[in-house]
RNA sequence: GACAAGGUGGCUGAAUGGUUUAAGGCGACAGACUGCAACUCUGUUUUUUGUGAGUUCGAAUCUCAUCCUUGUCUCCA
């Protein structure tokens, strides 16, 4: 029988700010979407952080035996910039800034992309469609919404009607909690020169100036699309009308998934998304990130240890660990602390983990598995609650440190299963990865034998200062020398 | 200004009315181990939940006020 059976997920929706137990549309199998980066530079770090909680959630999707499909797009056309004259292209502006073709930054930064989310241990999604690799699909819709009359065409643009849409008994408004009317009240006076019929109107298409490189022909000339309807176009292309989980970061909420739920609901006349969530916002030492205070750092450069945030490289075992100590609903402040104070509990961690094959089992345990291993799921099956499953696993932690230590015992059948759920927490679900392995090489490994095997002498000889210089001055270059009972072993950092 | 998410110990971060005298991790302290350390393991420790009122037999959890942080405000992920 699939785990889902069993397990009563609940998932906090944004749409009706509450926990609900989650019902997918089609038995035993979920839809999500979630919306991908804007391929204009490095994927940022709180971007990251957004992916790897949906990342988490397709991973226990799948572990409960969940069929998932799950699309995460690639924007690669349609984001004005603010700060340019007229609406600019942010891959247009960044091309033209490079003197190089649009396509060739695209492809800069979604070959980065993988890379860093392929670092950071994530799942590949079913499907990542690309918003320039559905331009017809998309005038396809603005077609469908005109025919609807919810939509009008200006000088070669076309807007979503806001107002109209309300007036027709839906609610442009319903995610986020915003008032139409009282914004139309608010911000008409300051509307000068605008085509729009009102200024809450959103654009499905909008007219490619003479300047504008990336463009499409289309019934209105030529332009680009909007920069909210891919999302809407993708997502009931590969997931149908009705999705079961729609995701993305907070900030995304208004307008981008507000004017998402209007433009689908005004073509299929459904609510699109069951479940709304939002993942928040990541600080860096407090504050909010931002390149021009320099309080920034790219995911990559904390692999490195190239930055000026860090005191060292952390592997991405570790970044992953810290971040999924945290609620995804929650605020997440990024620190040097933060990240030391969860390598030592990530260490910890993979210590037990690795010590589970070499356990010695008794005819009893002292510790109830099978009670614990209900507690995992509970955890996760409340909103992905990963603080509290990793608290749990660190009860485990504790035990299987006691049974190594004769102070408790388990049976062959417990162990067993502790095995296995560790297993699949650990991997499977919150993905980490073994930072340790693949360290070092077979020629240093030989020469840190060697250099222990001569300290090993001199401790013999009570030569204290000898043996001294070699341990502390491995440690300086990183290499730390642990006395156990059974000899001496070493750690590269 | 409006809307949204928050403010919990030395740090990080759970818990949304009683099973929590606030989980877990880190730190600190002690013990084991060690030639001494480090590493590792074991144990102990800290706060009364931004501030001020209120509701309740009972509040971190509900209500009101107030201060602060973060996000968004419609052609700026």
């Amino acid at each position: 029988m699939e785990l889902y059976k069993e397990n009563q997920l609940k998932i906090y929706n944004s749409l009706s700010k509450s926990k609900e137990v989650f019902e997918t549309v089609t038995e035993g199998r979920v839809g999500m979407y979630v919306c991908g980066p804007t391929v204009y530079s490095n994927v940022h770090l709180g971007n990251l952080r957004t992916f790897m909680s949906f990342d988490m959630v397709f991973r226990y999707l799948l572990h409960l035996g969940y069929k998932v499909r799950y699309v995460r797009n690639i924007t690669d056309a349609g984001h004005l910039e603010s700060d340019a004259e007229e609406g600019e292209d942010k891959i247009a502006k960044k091309a033209r800034l490079e003197q190089i073709e649009p396509m060739e930054v695209v492809q800069r930064y979604t070959v980065d992309f993988h890379d860093i989310t392929a670092k950071y241990n994530f799942l590949p999604p079913s499907i990542e469609p690309t918003a320039t690799g559905h331009i017809v699909e998309q005038i396809e819709m603005i077609k469908e919404i005109m025919d609807k009359g919810l939509a009008y065409e200006v000088n070669g643009s076309v807007y979503f009607d806001v107002v109209k849409y309300n007036e027709e008994g839906n609610n442009y408004g319903i995610l986020s909690g915003r008032n139409i009317e009282d914004a139309i009240h608010n911000t008409r006076a300051l509307d000068g020169q605008s085509e729009k019929k009102n200024p809450q109107d959103f654009a499905l298409w909008k007219q490619a100036n003479e300047f504008h490189i990336m463009r499409w022909p289309s019934p209105w000339g030529e332009g680009f699309p909007g920069w909210h309807l891919e999302c809407s176009v993708m997502s009931s292309k590969y997931l149908g009308d009705q999705i079961d989980i729609h995701g993305g970061g907070m900030d995304l909420k208004f307008p981008h998934h507000e004017c998402e739920i209007a433009q689908s609901h005004a073509c299929s006349g459904v609510q699109p998304v069951n479940y709304w969530m939002h993942a928040n916002m990541l600080l860096l030492n407090g504050q909010k990130m931002s390149k021009s205070t320099g309080n920034s750092i790219l995911p990559g450069e904390i692999l490195t240890g190239e930055n000026s945030i860090l005191s060292k490289a952390f592997g991405p075992g570790v970044v992953r660990f810290f971040i999924m100590q945290a609620n995804y609903r929650s605020v997440l402040d990024f620190s040097n602390d933060g990240l030391l104070a969860s390598e030592k509990g990530y260490n910890r961690l993979m210590e037990a983990v690795s010590l589970l094959s070499a356990l010695k089992t008794s005819g009893s345990s002292s510790f109830d598995v099978v009670k614990w291993r209900q507690e995992c799921y509970d955890a996760m099956n409340d909103d992905f609650n990963t603080p509290i499953a990793i608290a749990k696993l660190f009860d485990a932690v504790k035990f299987i440190n006691q049974i190594k230590d004769n102070k408790a015992t388990i049976t062959s059948e417990d162990l067993e299963l502790l095995t296995k759920t560790m297993n699949a927490f650990v991997y499977d679900i919150l993905g980490l990865v073994n930072d340790a392995k693949d360290q070092g090489s077979n020629k240093l490994d030989g020469t840190v034998e060697l250099l222990i095997k001569l300290r090993k002498e001199a401790r013999e000889n009570k030569d204290w200062a000898l043996s001294d210089k070699i341990r502390d001055e491995l440690a300086e270059l990183g290499i730390q020398l642990k006395d156990g009972r059974e000899g001496t072993t070493f750690t590269v950092n």
